[in-house]
DNA sequence: AAGCTTACCAACCGCTAGAAC
DNA sequence: TGTTCTAGCGGTTGGTAAGCT
């Protein structure tokens, strides 16, 4: 899509920035300075490379077009249907959105929504489906929405009253289901009450006494992985016109939670139940995925944050945002120096030390569904925060769910 | 066939927030 | 503590393609 018929110069700085689509020649220029510098400091891609595009324009066009992993194409009517969810709970939030959808981009969705919206508001019809706008308007009499918090990070303002952080486990957290059975790893239940109805996990994470010096990319697995997904700031807003919290009611937790869970998991528990092997978590979207080769070589770098999963996939089941790979094997790494992420990739490794089952190979996730203690299994890592651990439980979730099953005819 | 409208989408802009200094 | 830098987010713009009249 030309925006100017081939860029419109202007004279920024010291040199003339280009604006405009961006040419292959361009994208050559930015993927291989990301393919040795990783991502990140977009600013240095201009310095470094002589690319005459600022530090804004090449994140962007990376994020969008380059990284891997990207899906394009129309979006699927599931999609659509997951879309509408979200942003029934979540408004204009279309980074965290995003994160919930493997492969598309803040910006897809953005767009998606807003010709959807003039489309519908053209034709006097509801953003919502009609089941959708119930579940809705009922979460809202019920005033309970998870994500509200007050802007410092905690749980605050009139939905403090009635919720507690998002992420406890507790009977009233709407994301937090029944006790698990009992993991081998007391993180699983603690941290990840959705995942631990997948099953315990055993992880740990290669010890490092820094974080590695130099992002990571690796040039012999093919497929590089992109950055961290799009986790949200710590501090949230309330989202934007979608709950009041502020209105009255409360002590509907708890039957909103389950008005949630109904609603993200599927009123048949779906997800739970047909997950091909429920010990197996995909996380499509995770930090700097990247697969890896059965035989690969891939080194594994101090601070790293990589899971290898060696656990195979029984033949037919397919990995819907691998291309249709049919095992699992991949890796997470953190492939970006570590600064609004820090305490992400930090927390990482504090929490993961020393679980590593005896003679595990470092850097790898294990899981005991798998084969055992020492079964490599892929899981998720980073997760420090309450918004962050919620999110990331999101992902798994939301990655997990059927993507091909109209379970409540939206589609129709 | 030409003109117009609509949908789509890439890219830009302004703003915000965290990290570094 | 204040300033600067960097990254990310959400809104908006504008070009192109497709459909319609």
């Amino acid at each position: 899509m030309a925006r100017s018929g081939g860029g419109v110069e202007g004279a920024v700085g010291g040199g003339a920035l280009k604006k405009g689509p961006w040419t292959q020649a361009e994208d050559k220029v930015l993927v291989d300075h990301v393919r040795r510098h990783g991502e990140g400091n977009w600013n240095a891609v201009r310095r470094e490379t002589g690319l005459q595009r600022c530090g804004k324009s090449c994140r962007l066009r990376w994020a969008n077009h380059l990284r891997p992993n990207l899906r394009k194409g129309p979006f699927t009517p599931e999609e659509e249907r997951h879309i509408l969810r979200l942003h029934g709970l979540m408004g204009n939030k279309w980074a965290r959105i995003s994160s919930h959808l493997p492969g598309r981009t803040d910006n897809e969705i953005k767009n998606y929504w807003n010709t959807r919206l003039k489309r519908r508001q053209r034709a006097g019809q509801p953003l919502y489906p009609p089941d959708i706008e119930r579940e809705i308007g009922l979460l809202r009499a019920q005033n309970a929405n998870p994500f509200a918090v007050d802007a410092d990070g905690s749980s605050g303002g009139a939905a403090s009253l009635l919720l507690p952080p998002p992420l406890l486990h507790n009977a009233s957290n709407p994301f937090a289901l029944p006790p698990a059975a009992p993991s081998h790893s007391p993180l699983v239940n603690q941290a990840y009450p959705l995942l631990s109805q997948m099953q315990g996990m055993q992880v740990f994470h290669h010890q490092s006494p820094s974080p590695p010096p130099q992002p990571v990319f690796h040039h012999d697995v093919g497929i590089v992985s992109p950055g961290l997904p799009p986790l949200p700031a710590l501090a949230q807003e309330l989202p934007s016109n979608q709950f009041d919290t502020a209105s009255g009611g409360g002590g509907g937790g708890a039957t909103a939670g389950l008005l949630l869970d109904s609603l993200l998991l599927g009123d048949d528990g779906y997800l739970l139940r047909h997950s091909p092997n429920p010990s197996m978590v995909k996380a499509p979207s995770m930090p700097s995925l990247s697969y890896r080769d059965p035989g690969s070589r891939l080194p594994v770098h101090d601070g790293d944050v990589v899971v290898s999963s060696h656990c195979p996939a029984a033949p037919g089941e397919e990995d819907v945002h691998l291309g249709g790979a049919t095992k699992w094997n991949f890796a997470f790494e953190d492939a970006r120096p570590g600064k609004r992420r820090t305490a992400s990739v930090m927390g990482i490794s504090d929490m993961f030390s020393g679980v590593a089952p005896a003679g595990s190979v470092p850097g790898e996730w294990f899981s005991s569904a798998c084969g055992g203690s020492t079964a490599p299994s892929p899981g998720p890592s980073s997760a420090v925060t309450n918004e962050e651990e919620f999110n990331l439980e999101m992902q798994q979730l939301m990655s997990m769910m059927p993507l091909s099953i109209d379970e409540h005819g939206w589609n129709a």
